[in-house]
DNA sequence: CTGTTAGCGCGTTCAC
DNA sequence: GTGAACGCGCTAACAG
């Protein structure tokens, strides 16, 4: 079924149904009517793929994320899906997994969909890699990143500043009396390194140890293990700051499995302030990222810039610590 | 830039430059070198609007969830979605929301798309208006629906037994010398009708009193209310199922609360064995669901339909109670 | 083996 | 107000 059997059944021109599908002016009531009726009857729907390549504007946006079901990036992704999708944008959200070539090739995918946006949700695309791609497949169309940064002339930016959150997290601990203060990082994204430079920065102002266990696994049982080598390796501890909530969580069952009260004997900090927070026992302070926030920012960003000319928006958002049982 | 300019820069003409894109056989290899090399000198994608309006196949998939940060769903999402990606289909993965007008304008959105494929995640989607919608926008390509049968000659499905599932559990805490076992509901989907009425034929089957509390709130903090309700309709209950995993976690949290020691005075069974069953204390044991393996099944069936004649296919999975600590 | 031609289903001038 | 004709970028049928 095309505008062309709609003409046909109401007797009037394709040019005539089309403008009527668009809401064009300069129609007679009585024609549009009719031309109404038949799309109504038939179910009609104009087939997207002839008007993209028509009108040279696809009306879908791009969403890359490493990977959908991690908590972090899904809300984003989310909201930002959900707030275009009244716009009459529908959200191609791919899936890039961890390795550099599959963030290009999917950067590719989309390229050739003719996209008229582009999110980038997570610092882990924050690579030289995806800056080519980004440059030779993307360069005539916004792109948003939410907590990374990329030097382009058609990209914008929403960031946390999660080097002094975690500097305050420390400073927080510091407050509350801790001296021996650890730091359990997960994958090296340069968000997390912003969070270790962080750490480093106020641990060394306050005079404090630095104690850092890197690499850890992004899963509970990642928090298990890290745990379990840092009391081992740092008996007295008594306040841990966790990259991830998740982690955190892990971390403290085995704290606890170990003999260890929280937060009497040893303090814990999460980060980003997810929903496993009030899920565990005690329930889990934690750094919050403002990811909501940065969301938002990435959708409003995009929202103007589509079908403008590229700016090059930069915002970035304070991190605020979250206090529950675990401090 | 299109394959036209390419030609023009090869000294070729379009259709060459077509052929050579899509690995025809049939072109000297001097001539396809030569294309290839200008392709790959411009960092050049064809157009997948024209081919697709060209073939009449769009190499995209359409995914409908009802919120994709639930984590029941999103697990089946992802795979479906990353198992397509290497075939050189995108997803159009989808949020519809609970309300079924929204998710009748999903379909129909995807179906301007002119999507290969469709699937439908969750029982949710198991009533009337979708059935319409299905049935007038996109009766020609296959659907799969996972969780959940409608009846359509273009349509597969992939049910886990919930009803058989949850009598399974009653008899489990039974055999675990329970004689009090309630059940906990959250919305009244097509699946947790199953689970009620596997419930009732169970209990009713052992000769217990038959206590359900209806219409608890998906959350953490439903699972709270839930549990806080039942204890005062009954003091005595020593066994609950939840429909979902995250509320019997919170339920948990408030029974502990309460002063309630797990699993001694009561045991507690989740549903769907989700990740969130290990980051409880105790870790809840839960009624396995099958997910993952609905998932796989939704993925090769549509795998096989798609540009084929549509089939009908019908699998069905048996649940399995995976035991943790509140049992 | 390669080029020419004719659609795919829309939106958009430009006449009438 | 409305219709005819063309173009969007690609594939496929037909020639040569």
């Amino acid at each position: 079924m095309t505008i062309y059997d709609i003409a046909r059944m109401a007797g009037v021109s394709a040019s005539t149904v089309s403008r009527v599908m668009n809401n064009r002016e300069g129609i007679s009531s009585r024609t549009r009517e009719r031309v109404m009726e038949v799309i109504r009857n038939e179910n009609f729907c104009a087939s997207d793929t002839a008007r993209s390549l028509s009108t040279q504007y696809s009306s879908t946006i791009g969403i890359l994320v490493a990977d959908i079901r991690n908590q972090h990036h899904i809300e984003g992704a989310y909201m930002i899906a959900q707030r275009f999708l009244p716009l009459g944008y529908c959200s191609l959200l791919l899936n890039t997994g961890y390795e550099k070539e599959s963030m290009v090739e999917c950067i590719r995918t989309l390229s050739t969909r003719r996209i008229s946006g582009l999110v980038l949700i997570g610092s882990i695309f924050q690579n030289s890699e995806v800056e080519e791609a980004l440059k030779s497949f993307v360069c005539d169309i916004p792109v948003v990143f939410q907590n990374g940064e990329l030097d382009l002339p058609n990209l914008s930016s929403a960031v946390s500043r999660d080097d002094e959150g975690t500097a305050d997290a420390v400073r927080f601990l510091y407050g509350k009396g801790r001296r021996t203060i650890a730091f359990v990082n997960n994958n090296d994204t340069p968000s997390n390194r912003k969070k270790m430079a962080g750490y480093r920065k106020a641990v060394s102002q306050l005079g404090l140890k630095s104690i850092i266990i890197p690499e850890c696994e992004d899963s509970a049982e990642g928090g298990e293990k890290a745990a379990e080598k840092l009391i081992e390796a740092e008996p007295g501890v008594d306040g841990i700051i966790f990259s991830v909530d998740l982690i955190a969580a892990g971390g403290m069952r085995k704290l606890l499995s170990l003999g260890r009260r929280i937060p009497e004997d040893i303090a814990i900090l999460g980060t980003d302030n997810s929903s496993c927070c009030t899920l565990t026992t005690p329930m889990l302070s934690s750094i919050d990222t403002r990811l909501p926030e940065l969301s938002a920012a990435c959708f409003d960003i995009l929202k103007t810039e589509i079908g403008q000319k590229q700016g090059r928006k930069n915002v970035s958002f304070e991190c605020r610590i979250v206090e529950r049982q675990t401090t």
